[in-house]
DNA sequence: AACACTACTTGACATTGTCAAGGCGGGAAA
DNA sequence: TTTCCCGCCTTGACAATGTCAAGTAGTGTT
């Protein structure tokens, strides 16, 4: 048994234990005797309890970056190829719900503490902002910067209120069909964002 | 000294304590420990840390309600009015960080089993899609309810990535900077619903 | 005056994160 | 070979937390 054999296992052990029981149930302890070993063999190898939240989220961008890359590979038009990394973003959301509330959860994981998560959190970003940027300068935007965190608030606000219960209401408890409601939403948004020019071209508008 | 001083003062207690140290720190013996009482006696009035929790919730949800309801109240203009309800939702965010998250995390509080709680929000929710329906409604949108959840989950995505310090790399660590940024990607959205006919029917469009 | 009820206190228990110190096994150095 | 060192892990302890159980003071009703 090597040594990262250890990490390895707990880290399982840390994520069949959110899926089975939540976030709140993460403890160290309860990990520990999931894995076997003593209740402060884990700290040897994460530190601190935030220290396996971090590995789980820098799994967890990893993954949706992947997913996302996934996503656009064989589109082109720039409005779809949008669409599909809203898609991805919310597909990574609904499976993953607890890697996604560790990633973007200042006071779970603080980004500057850990250097590789933080590097790997920007990486994501950085694609996601690609892809939007592009969908708006083709159409003619001069500033692209509202648009993209337009953009990526939209898909990540769906994600959140989507695992929140929030969406309930309007698309019930199906998963199926709160995700089809809520990338309707995004498909919206690339609708009117690819269908019409912008760039201070409108009567009024900026 | 009436029944409900206590009450009102664990809350108070409650909010500063959440304010002084965030809302890890929030707990129900420390809560205790500042209203000068047994560490059982908040119990007595919220039932278990939930309730107290529960109660963080609905008056933020009911501060929420009345700061949009007063940013339109002079509005008659359909987009200003949809762009003045993101702002307020963005200002009351930033305001009580604490109290919004807490109105929009399901295992910290369970709406289900808090009716009037959940009274509470369905009705500013429901504002909100009030606003959101009437600017697609007169653009010509037959569905408006895609366009609702986008522009919900848009304001929404904003506020939480601005909380949770992802907005940071975009526009520093100013609160003002950083709402004003978040502000214009709402006004963004705003513009394109606002500028163009939807539903298909002019695919020039003016 | 006896009772009941509400508001609160005291005490206890299991559980948690984390510090401190000890053990152990294998590889390097003598 | 023997000795020493150093990761990896264990044991033990501590303060803090949420919550159950039981007790108590004050207040109003009968």
């Amino acid at each position: 048994m090597t040594s990262d054999d250890l990490r390895r296992t707990v880290l399982d052990a840390s994520l069949d234990l959110i899926e089975e029981q939540g976030l709140a149930a993460l403890s160290m302890r309860e990990v520990a005797r999931r894995a076997g070993v003593s209740h402060q063999a884990p700290y040897h190898h994460f530190g601190d309890r935030e220290g396996i939240l971090a590995a789980i989220a820098m799994d967890g961008f990893t993954r949706l970056h992947a997913a996302m890359k996934k996503a656009v590979a064989k589109l082109t038009d720039p409005v779809a190829r949008l669409n599909a990394v809203g898609g991805a973003y919310l597909t990574f959301a609904v499976r993953y719900p607890a890697h996604f509330k560790i990633m973007f959860r200042s006071e779970l994981v603080e980004m500057e503490r850990h250097a590789d998560l933080h590097v790997c959190a920007e990486t994501a970003f950085a694609f996601v902002t690609s892809i939007v940027a592009d969908v708006a300068k083709r159409r003619g935007a001069k500033d692209t910067l509202p648009l993209v965190i337009a953009a990526w608030s939209l898909a990540h606000g769906a994600a959140t209120l989507l695992l929140e219960g929030k969406l309930d209401r309007h698309y019930g408890t199906s998963n199926t069909k709160r995700i089809a409601g809520a990338k309707a939403a995004i498909e919206a948004f690339g609708a009117l964002l690819g269908g019409k020019q912008l760039g201070g071209k409108q009567p009024g508008g900026k």
